[in-house]
RNA sequence: GCGAGAGUGGCGGAAUUGGUAGACGCGCUGGACUUAGGAUCCAGUGGCUUUUGCUGUAGGGGUUCGAGUCCCCUCUCUCGCACCA
């Protein structure tokens, strides 16, 4: 190709703001309900108001883009909504640092990351933005809160909680990650303390049931959900106190061994420690040592290295099957949060058992015996945790465990000394936080009523801007009069206002329900508009929230379903983790000096090149090495585009589209590469392999330029195939680099914005070739490569393959045994 | 320990159902144009090798006409859960 010296040069910062400029004043990504078209919910989780988008951000939401622009072209009504999870504790430690209100360090925040993402021209539809600390956002969480404590799913108690002293707040289970906190990662300790809980174990088994039904959510997330829920099936069985009245009950999931049970161990926070070991003469140990393991924190209560101790009660209890009199240990291995705080220990078949019967000397009894070799139990170096055959075992002998399960729990529900039971390691949702930045809880508490909620006429409850925020990082709101005393609802006599805020899990739990209608002043949502555009269809985001969230989000949607506000089981039909990005082989961190700042990218290369390079490095669900020379090709291959246009401009304003039979031989060869570029690259979008998509259309421009074009002497034929194949790169394109795409459209003469164009079709007539390209091995290795006609027949082919020189050389004197053809591929001739 | 995923050139990554390993990009090498090149274009680029091949997808074994892909064993890495009774 003859190259010209083209006067415009690809510069991004003149061409990004006018297009953006121009789908905002055509409102062109304005959703609105639409029968007649499918609708397309597409979601990426909104960011929270930190004060700069990071390259974690713009990932997520090209990848969103792309299929959203993708969607629109295909001809779906698409939704793409944005908003702000704008309460939280950055918001708070930024006002003690820097004197700000949280209010406005939020909201500035909000205006500076808006402009960033129009600035990176990703099709959201603005109109539908929300702030969750809008009080227009919130008094509606307050109001579904009011709704799930008239049915007791929101209810008050104390507990245990963990405790995150740099936060100054409680967290609940999920966010405490290896005993730390999500957020500031610092350590977690325990703490008696009285809050508000949502009752999600009540949907324990619902959650649990759908995961299965989840189809389009990575099998990763669904195994971390079905673990964090942790359903066992077992029984919990009654020991009797010997010489006193009562019982302890266990839960375990392994009664076939109950007759190897030999010694009581409990959690040190188990209510009958104390009491059994009380006017004893190990009343005084077990005190200390109860007293010193309460001390301990989580990390070091969970670590591997722990030591397992145990002290003695003092008192007994009877196996109920054995008649055995067991000793009653307090040990710290045994936790209270799980089963009943109390296990029947089996040293024979259990591991920590076994070690804690070697170390105080308790006695062992085998009652399942392995098939080939017999278990002597002064031998056993280690507990034997596999099947086998009951030994020891009265009415059981001889009976493989496994059988023996069911029979044992019959026998234990017909003598009324235990039952089935299941058990979770999910707990209750802890919402109450002891913060400032956060949606107020609407209850009020009265000294002759108690608990009363407050009226849903007077929501919302507004939380107070007029605050100071103590350095200590504790809420003013207890101390703040004004908010605190207010009257009974029911009695009006003075009373106090809860000061605890919402967990912000809350708000995220619902807010794509609010995109639905997000202006909405009756009610949460528009219970039809959500009906049309719900459940979401993808959803996108990092894999962090893989439970947080997700299983949070769950719980949420079903909670609505039963109060009669949406109809659908499960809010995300298909969900999209995409991995971190990273550089230099770390996670990009202040603290490592790794970050790379979007809004410098734009500045140098553009939107369009950021955008291409976060997709093209590495497909979505995989870690993103961000790589500055990467980001140097991304820009190379749109400068391509656009001198590839500029320099045949005057060529394609003229030019028609192909028709009938090309001639040219390179030409068609050019055709037919668009037509197979079409279909790789729909098929690759659809599957969001994003990275071979756009190799695939670099393929196809690289064929391109090989076209033989004369700009003097042009031939129509090929100008046309030329015009096609531009026209088409332009499409396929749009998706991933929106601004050069329109601004190029327009320069070839097209009309109107590239996204209101059909998503371009390919020929399956066209994507014929006369000739195939047939690949020839002997005995599986390759040898040679052979043309042959499209239409030949094996026998053909297999002709054409023996003549061929490369292949008589290798068959020379051999007899040939056999010969595989695959269709259109390969011959394989085995001798 | 349990569960899940992964291991392919100097690098990021392709190979959708067992059928040409390394597409595409980065980097590198050589050349062209140039006052210059960190612009652009052309050619080359897994390793070894007498250009004839041999070898090669963490390692070992197997199934198959044919294995990066399927099966078994081992090693390494990442992630999640972790004394869960």
């Amino acid at each position: 190709m003859e190259v010209f010296v083209v006067e415009e040069k690809y510069q991004p910062d003149k061409i990004e703001p006018k297009w953006q400029r121009f789908w905002e004043e055509k409102k062109l990504f304005q959703a609105k309900e639409e029968k007649g078209k499918p609708k397309y919910y597409l979601l990426e989780m909104f960011p929270y108001p930190s004060g700069k988008i990071h390259m974690g951000h713009v990932r997520n939401y090209s990848i969103g883009d792309v299929v959203a622009r993708y969607k629109m072209m295909k001809g779906f009504n698409v939704l793409h909504p944005m908003g702000w999870d704008a309460f939280g504790l950055p918001a708070e430690n930024a006002a003690i640092e820097h004197k700000v209100h949280p209010a406005k360090w939020t909201y500035d925040n909000i205006d500076y990351m808006r402009l960033e993402l129009k600035r990176m021209g990703f099709s959201y539809d603005w109109e539908r933005e929300i702030a969750t600390c809008d009080p227009e956002y919130y008094r509606w969480e307050q109001l579904i809160f009011l709704k799930m404590y008239e049915r007791g799913l929101a209810y008050r108690k104390k507990s245990q909680v963990n405790w995150c002293e740099k936060c100054q707040t409680v967290l609940a289970n999920e966010q405490v990650i290896a005993g730390s906190c999500w957020r500031c990662h610092s350590k977690v300790t325990l703490k008696e303390q009285e809050g508000w809980f949502f009752r999600i174990t009540d949907y324990v088994e619902e959650l649990l049931e759908w995961c299965d039904k989840l189809t389009g959510w990575p099998e990763r997330v669904i195994t971390m959900q079905k673990n964090w829920i942790g359903k066992s099936v077992g029984m919990e069985i009654d020991f009797p106190l010997k010489n006193k009245d009562g019982k302890i009950t266990v839960f375990t999931t392994r009664q076939d061994t109950i007759y190897g049970a030999t010694f009581m161990v409990l959690a040190p926070e188990h209510p009958l420690t104390l009491k059994l070991s009380k006017g004893s003469p190990y009343e005084q140990k077990v005190k200390e040592f109860v007293e010193r393991v309460s001390h301990e924190d989580i990390i070091k209560r969970s670590s591997e290295d722990y030591e397992k101790e145990g002290v003695f009660t003092g008192s007994y209890c009877i196996n109920p099957v054995t008649g055995f009199d067991m000793p009653i240990y307090v040990a710290n291995f045994v936790l209270m949060e799980y089963g009943t705080g109390a296990i029947m220990a089996v040293p024979t078949h259990d591991q920590r058992d076994f070690e804690f019967a070697r170390k105080y000397g308790l006695k062992l009894v085998v009652v399942i015996q392995p098939k080939e070799t017999s278990l002597d139990p002064d031998k056993m170096d280690r507990a034997y945790t596999e099947d086998g055959i009951m030994v020891n075992s009265g009415p059981f002998n001889g009976l493989p465990n496994k059988e023996a399960m069911e029979k044992i729990a019959d026998y234990f529900e017909e003598k009324g000394i235990g039952r089935r039971t299941v058990h979770y390691r999910l707990r209750d949702w802890g919402i109450s936080r002891q913060r400032y930045w956060g949606a107020p809880i609407p209850i009020i508490y009265c000294d002759k009523c108690g608990i009363v909620p407050v009226d849903e006429k007077d929501l919302p409850v507004i939380l107070p801007l007029n605050v100071k925020i103590p350095k200590t990082g504790r809420s003013p709101l207890p101390e703040l009069e004004e908010f605190v005393n207010t009257k009974c609802p029911k009695c009006g006599s003075p009373a106090k206002r809860e000061t605890d805020t919402m967990d912000t899990f809350v708000e995220s739990s619902w807010y794509y329900h609010r995109y639905c209608s997000p202006h909405y002043d009756k009610g949460p949502f528009e219970k039809d508009k959500v009906a049309y555009w719900m459940p979401v269809d993808q959803y996108i985001g990092g894999i962090e929230h893989a439970i947080l969230h997700l299983l949070y989000s769950r719980f949420y949607n079903k909670v609505l379903r039963d109060l009669g506000l949406v109809d659908f089981d499960e809010p995300f039909l298909n969900l999209l983790t995409q991995g971190m990005v990273i550089k230099d082989g770390a996670k990009m961190s202040k603290s490592k000096g790794n970050v790379v700042d979007p809004g410098y990218m734009i500045e140098r290369y553009g939107a369009d090149t950021t955008r291409l390079f976060s997709l093209f490095a590495a497909p979505p669900e995989r870690d993103l090495d961000w790589n500055d020379q990467g980001v140097e090709g991304a820009y190379r291959f749109l400068s391509r585009i656009w001198r590839l246009v500029f320099e045949t401009k005057n060529l394609l304003l003229n030019a028609t589209l192909p028709e009938g039979e090309i001639k040219n031989k390179q030409a068609k060869k050019v055709y037919q590469k668009t037509h197979e570029t079409i279909k790789k690259v729909t098929e690759d979008i659809e599957r969001f392999h994003f990275n071979t998509a756009i190799a695939a259309i670099m393929e196809l421009l690289n064929e391109v330029f090989s076209l033989p074009i004369d700009n003097r002497a042009p031939d129509k034929e090929v100008v046309s195939v030329l015009k096609d194949a531009v026209r088409t790169t332009l499409l396929l394109l749009s998706p991933f680099v929106p601004h050069i795409t329109e601004e190029l459209w327009q320069e070839i003469g097209e009309k109107g914005s590239i996204i209101n164009q059909p998503w371009p079709i390919y020929d399956e007539k066209v994507l014929k070739k006369e000739e195939k390209l047939i690949v020839i091995q002997i005995n599986g290795k390759l040898r040679s490569r052979i043309m042959v006609k499209s239409d030949a027949t094996d026998d053909e082919i297999k002709d054409l393959a023996l003549k061929d020189e490369k292949v008589k050389k290798f068959i020379q004197g051999k007899k040939i045994k056999k010969s595989i053809i695959v269709p259109g591929k390969l011959i394989n001739i085995v001798c």
